[in-house]
DNA sequence: CGGGACGTTGACGGTCGTCAAAATTAGTGG
DNA sequence: CCACTAATTTTGACGACCGTCAACGTCCCG
């Protein structure tokens, strides 16, 4: 959140959250055809966020952790267009929007706040396109588990010990991989010594060879 | 543009464009790092937008036409992240950020206008995502060139009519396939009397057929 | 303790990438 | 206007990567 603020105006931004919810594991937040009328800010938790086509295919968007902010979709139609569902036991804050942009109009670091964190969002998915349309599946993979770490960190946990909260399936669909392929990636990274896999735990023994997969161009 | 204005607001919005600026063919309108100052929208011609990787390779991260606003990539981090190259003679309306934040305190209608163009990026990405996570080449080939008739025919072109104004290549890259699959694809729906091709004009005599090939759930 | 969801591993095949060559077009300068 | 070169496109042959199908193992939760 931004820093340069009166205690006045801080006030008024927090009081945008009128109240907080609270979403099981399993449960959906959202979902997809449902009347927008509110952004949500994970306290707590960790969800993911999924699009489907006509034909069932499910394509998950990204995975949300504490302190993202879940729901930008809804605004251009009045109805989101994705679903939300959380993956472990989470609290969200409830910012109805239109409170958002009354006080946005009032308060120009809010609104400029506004803007970035749309903006972020539409930069986020530039990289998983870059990711979709040009990496094979080891990059997807190592370039998955830097992104997970890297944010991890930022909130205070261990660069190197994390736990998927998502299943292999869920990691597929993100990456555009099937979850035996996920599956198969992973061990060989365990063979090459890379991480340490046990179920939904994975110690990365040694990121630096997770960089340099990501970024080695492949032909040349 | 949003409608129920009042004229003097309408004045007003339009004086957001300070000057409009034309790009030549294989010009770039910006580029990744270039400070970002503004957004522009496109009046004529037609671009594409990109990222690269480190290690070189290019993603293109959409096809934008008159109408369409470009550089919202670079709000976040006051830097362009993509680059955006004219494919044919194009003008575009130069829009400095910081009045349209200004414009958009004192005008609701404005503000949520430019909220709901970041948020139909948003959306409009998470369709890419889906295109490239989880369809195969045909679908993704019909599913582009629906899009670009749909939004071609919105603007007053024909239906079945299009050129391509882009390369196979530059087709492939955003596709996430390479171009001689491309152009493998093409040659496909010709023998099978969906489109007619000659190098970058294309006719589409079966739209149906592209509908069904696009939303086939490809194993049931 | 038992059942269902999830994960791992193997064998095999298809889709699409790679490499190469030829054809067509576009662009440039004389 | 034409010759010439570069860029783009098409097509073929081949192979790699990853998806598919199947079986088995493991974990979690009631």
């Amino acid at each position: 959140m931004p820093v340069d603020l009166s205690v006045n105006d801080l006030d008024r931004i927090e009081n945008i959250i009128q109240k907080r919810k609270r979403v099981k594991r399993g449960e959906q937040l959202f979902r997809n055809g449902d009347s927008f009328h509110a952004l949500y800010a994970i306290r707590t938790g960790f969800f993911k966020t999924s699009v489907s086509s006509t034909d069932g295919r499910e394509q998950v968007t990204g995975f949300q952790m504490a302190g993202e902010i879940m729901g930008l979709d809804g605004i251009v139609s009045d109805r989101h267009t994705c679903d939300a569902l959380a993956l472990e036991d989470a609290e969200v804050c409830i910012m109805p929007f239109d409170r958002i942009e009354e006080l946005s109009r009032e308060i120009n670091a809010l609104q400029h706040h506004v803007h970035k964190i749309m903006s972020r969002e539409i930069v986020r998915e530039h990289g998983v396109m870059l990711l979709l349309g040009s990496m094979r599946a080891e990059e997807r993979v190592a370039a998955f588990l830097l992104n997970l770490t890297q944010r991890l960190h930022a909130r205070g946990f261990s660069q190197s010990e994390l736990v998927l909260r998502m299943t292999r399936e869920e990691i597929g669909s993100y990456l555009g991989l099937k979850l035996e392929t996920v599956s198969r990636t992973f061990s060989k990274f365990q063979e090459d010594g890379i991480v340490e896999v046990k179920q939904k735990n994975l110690h990365i023994l040694n990121a630096e060879a997770l960089k340099l997969i990501v970024n080695a161009a492949h032909c040349e």
